[in-house]
Parts: C-alpha cells; sequence; structure tokens
DNA sequence: GCAAAAGTGTTCCTGGTACACCCATGC
DNA sequence: GCATGGGTGTACCAGGAACACTTTTGC
C-alpha cells in the first residue's frame, strides 16, 4: 500500500475504488419430486432489469460480509434451519456494467456465499413486487451479471460437500426416509455410486442416523422407516476424512 | 441493491466504500531440513509499521483480483513454477485500523490467494529496504491486520489439499525421492498414517511417478531414485476422488 | 563388520461391490 | 394374487495395515 498519506504524488497507480456486494446461492431440495432447486429473484432495476439473478445486496457501512449474507436471505425467505458458508469472491473488472456509466471508475466486487434450506421449511417472502421463485437446476434461465458463472461454482460446491460432509441433512426435512437420503445423492451426483442397500448399510453402519421407528406408506411397497440425523453421535466424525459417496 | 439513481433518498442506508486488498499466503518446503515455510514481508508503512505481514497490496483501477496477486508475487520472488488459488474474503468492518482514521467510512477488505512454490526455485527480490523472509511455520510472530488468522486458514487449505490433490507436487522440486515426498506428507500432516512401504506401495501403483532411475545418496544408507510428477499420467486422475494420504 | 536408509514382499483383515432374497403394503 | 418399494444377508474380492526381510550405501 505504497504512500498513503506521503508527499510523493509522481506517477502513484490509482487504486480502484470498490462497492461489494454479496450474492447468495441458496439452494434446497423437493424430495417429494427430487428435484434440486435454487432461490432467484427478478430484478427490478436497471442493469439488467427483468432479468433473473441470484438474491444479492450490496453491503452497507458498518455491516459485514456474512452479516449482508444473511440480511439478504431474511429478506427473502423464512427458515428455522440455515447452513452458510463463504463460496467465493467474483471481482475482475468489466463485471457489472455499472462501473462504465455514472460514477467513475467504481468497481463492483461480489462476495458470493453459498446456503441450504429446508424446502418444507422455507417460506418465500413475497412483497407483492419482486419475484422469487425456487427454478429447478436445469431450468435455470440466462442470469443477469456473472450469476450463472456464480451458481455453477455453487454447484460444485454442493457436489463436493454432499461426498464428505454431511450437509445432506441440512436440506433433508428434519425426518427422512433412506430413500430421500438416497435420492438426494443420486439427483446431486448422478447414480454412479453405490447401489441403495450397500449405501444404506454403510450409512447405518456409522450410527448416527437414529431410527424414530415411525413408518410413512407412499403408495405402493413396504412403508419406510423415518431417519434423524444425530448430530451429537455425528461428533465424533467431524473434521474426519469421511465419505458418504 | 435499492434504489441506486431513483428520486426517493428518504432512508436509505448507507453502502459502505471499499479498497480491496489482496494477500497471499505463500508456502514453500524447505527439503532438506523438513520445515514447511511461509512468505513474510516487513510492512515499512503505518499502521502496523515494523511488524510482519503476508505479502499484499492493494487492488489497482483495472486490475483483476488475480492480477494483482501475481503482481505481489512477482514483486517479492521470482518463480519458474507456481501454484495460485483464491483462498478466502476477509472483511468485517474494523479489520482495519485505517477505517477510523483519514478517510471517512472507507471500508477494507482483504481477498486471500493462496500460493505454493519451489523452494530452490524460488528467488527472493530484495529490494534494500523491506524485509522479506521465509518462515517457519512454527516461528511465524505476531503479524499485522488480522494476518494470523489468514495464515491459519491458508494452512488448514494446505493439509486438506494434500491429502486429495497433487499439489505437493508443486512445492517439490523438480524430481525428488520418495522419501522426500513421505517427509513432506509427515510435516505437514503429521505422522498418523501408512508407514512409508505401503504410502510407497500406493503411489508407485497409481503410476504417474515416473523413476528417473538416476540415483542420489544422503549420508549414510542405500541411495534413492530420484522421481519425477508425470502431468500426463496424472491426467485421467483429475477431479476423481483421489487419497494420496 | 555394523548402522542407516531404500526398496520388496507377504500375511492378515477390513470394508466395498454385487447380488439374491425376504417383508409389508396398495390394488 | 401381483407389482412395488423397503429392508436384510451373503459371498467375493480389492486394497489398506502391519511387519519381516533384502539391498546398497557410509564409516
Amino acid at each position: 500500500m505504497p504512500g498513503r498519506g506521503s508527499k510523493k504524488i509522481a506517477q502513484q497507480p490509482t487504486l480502484a475504488d470498490f462497492k461489494v456486494g454479496v450474492d447468495n446461492v441458496i439452494f434446497s431440495v423437493d424430495t417429494a419430486q427430487n428435484r434440486l432447486l435454487v432461490l432467484l429473484v427478478m430484478r427490478q432495476e436497471e442493469p439488467f432489469s427483468g432479468h433473473w439473478c441470484l438474491p444479492g445486496t450490496l453491503v452497507r457501512q458498518g455491516e459485514s460480509l456474512e452479516d449482508a449474507a444473511y440480511r439478504i436471505l431474511a429478506e427473502k425467505i423464512r427458515v428455522k434451519n440455515l447452513y452458510l458458508e463463504q463460496l467465493y469472491t467474483f471481482g475482475g473488472p468489466g463485471r457489472d456494467p455499472r462501473e462504465c456509466d455514472g460514477s467513475y471508475g467504481v468497481r463492483y466486487l461480489s462476495v458470493s456465499y453459498f446456503a441450504l434450506v429446508r424446502f418444507e421449511e422455507a417460506e418465500l417472502i413475497a412483497d407483492g413486487v419482486s419475484g422469487i421463485a425456487w427454478y429447478p437446476l436445469e431450468q435455470v434461465p440466462q442470469l443477469a451479471f456473472d450469476h450463472n458463472k456464480i451458481l455453477e461454482y455453487g454447484h460444485r460446491r454442493l457436489r463436493n460437500k454432499l461426498e464428505y460432509s454431511p450437509v445432506a441433512f441440512e436440506v433433508l426435512p428434519e425426518v427422512f426416509t433412506l430413500s430421500d437420503l438416497y435420492q438426494l445423492y443420486t439427483t446431486v451426483l448422478g447414480d454412479n455410486f453405490a447401489d441403495y442397500s450397500n449405501f444404506r448399510a454403510r450409512l447405518l453402519k456409522l450410527g448416527f442416523l437414529y431410527d424414530t421407528k415411525v413408518k410413512v406408506s407412499r403408495g405402493a411397497g413396504r412403508p419406510a422407516s423415518l431417519y434423524r440425523f444425530d448430530a451429537e453421535a455425528f461428533a465424533p466424525f467431524k473434521d474426519k476424512p469421511l465419505v458418504f459417496i
């Protein structure tokens, strides 16, 4: 950080001034239909007015990045449970058209966050004006800014996290069948992994899935047991390499 | 981004103005002494003048984040080979003392990058004024700003990456013995994993380590073969789950 | 010769894979 | 009854863990 407040003003390269935005990639899963969903909102202002985009906001004075991420989330949906982590920071010049017009030289930088919510518990807040909707991942349209890129990055993160951490239980309902769990993995990762019975056996042996003994019947077939993720029983596995495949 | 350029000026929350810094966590390994090293520089300006810190810079107009990361790196060391990836963005208010004094309301945000270089090939650029040095990780002092936190984050990333990706070959010399490789893993991860002979057998079976047949003798004991990482032979494993433990 | 470090091989056993098969429901 | 989906068990095999052993150097 050369020469801030110093006297040699000769050929100082000019620093860029930034506005910092936070954009959230919010995933959920519709267990009933086995669809991976992402939350999109319709932009009301220029640029890209009328285009869908990831829910985002600019960071306010005194607000931390994470606070900003929680704020947009709270503005858009009401949730009981929430998983949130920082994703990536996109900041090349020219990623936002506002950089050219109006305020000279201001750069727009986006710190993206990755969130998982439970579909059943997430209640979308429609303010009457702005559109907001869950989009199945394969049906996501062209988004504003570089949001398709951000979304893709988030999707990759989700796939990676599924394999080695218990994020699945953040998107599944409180109680779920082992089929639900297996379906979730196949819808997100494809079905190039262990078959259902092996998947089942492995997960149960680990011992952090609690069988509530409650049965649910969905159409034909034998009723399935509802299971609950037992965070306490999982604790020993925390930070240890663990493969869910 | 509510009401930019609109007419209702009433109670708009004020957006924060940011300067964006890039800080690099640059790791290397001294194979001879089996030490994990991190590059530190001595700050010459306030705040924290006279303190060690991670090499960093503020982003200039027209410069991408990654460009800035490469720029500081190039200012500090000359390298032939380089691995670089974004680490994390630290941006809470109050992380930089400059936020209070002088320019009102400006926030300082740090996008950190993670870099690996080869110790033998890395030539430190001493400009006569500023201190610059490789620090063994256990001897790192109190750093300026929140750089200890950033460093710790980078260290965690390094440990994770070692387990499932071939980053080891970015810090090892072009040719290395299998002991060197094993030592690297133990110095970074501890020795809670497979013993040398199993490690060795597993790695060799994968087939992307090319035996140059050249032998080196280091003191007593049988001379070791020098191996070379064969990126082509590794390609099929790219993006596949692969454990190096 | 002996110690030290590199390199090879062997045995044991866990844990993944691929199935076959039984169970409980709707119709 | 039969189709459907849930749940259990078994037989096989790859690959990891532990460890003994051989080879080649320095001294």
